[in-house]
DNA sequence: GCCAACGTTGGC
DNA sequence: GCCAACGTTGGC
């Protein structure tokens, strides 16, 4: 049993837009950096517990708990011309890129990037260092239980 | 929109 | 295999 921190941009897809998908489960799909993708491949376990992160909007933060939900199965969007995420060079026979589905589990309270910075108990979390860009990252069980504490869970 | 930091590409 | 140029991420 790991945790993980997953950044998804809410204009694309949201932690409420998960909530309101079938079985509160979408797949995650885009991921295109090959460091995020071995998390996915090699470590992440069905099961695993998820930090749904905001990125790239007014404020970033978590905005929920997830879990894995599936092992690691092909990225549909890699073999489709027409998706933002097309990868010419990779085949149905050999695919570069995997999802894992993630099913959304509780909501909490919005936790703002601004807040998560000086607290002692997050300094090392991976989002908080210097030019990190990681889209999926490891969170230690302390990491997570902080959160978990500072959402109200 | 800016820009720092990082990742990828491709010529050599 | 080096590394400059370029592209992307993502907070601000």
């Amino acid at each position: 049993m790991r945790y993980w921190l997953m950044k998804s941009e809410p204009d694309e897809v949201s932690f409420a837009d998960v909530l309101k998908a079938p079985g509160k489960t979408v797949a995650w799909f885009g991921v295109r950096n090959y460091q995020a993708r071995n998390f996915m491949r090699d470590q992440m376990q069905v099961g695993d517990g998820v930090l749904f992160y905001h990125s790239s909007c007014a404020v970033p933060g978590v905005a929920g708990i997830a879990r894995v939900a599936s092992g690691p199965y092909p990225d549909a969007s890699q073999f489709d011309p027409a998706s933002h995420y097309f990868d010419p060079k990779a085949t149905r026979e050999q695919p570069r890129w995997i999802s894992v589905d993630v099913t959304a589990v509780e909501e909490g309270r919005y936790l703002p990037l601004s807040d998560m910075r000086g607290v002692p108990e997050l300094e090392d979390m991976v989002l908080l260092q210097k030019g990190s860009r990681l889209s999926i990252s490891p969170v230690t069980p302390g990491q997570w239980n902080k959160v978990r504490e500072l959402m109200g869970l």
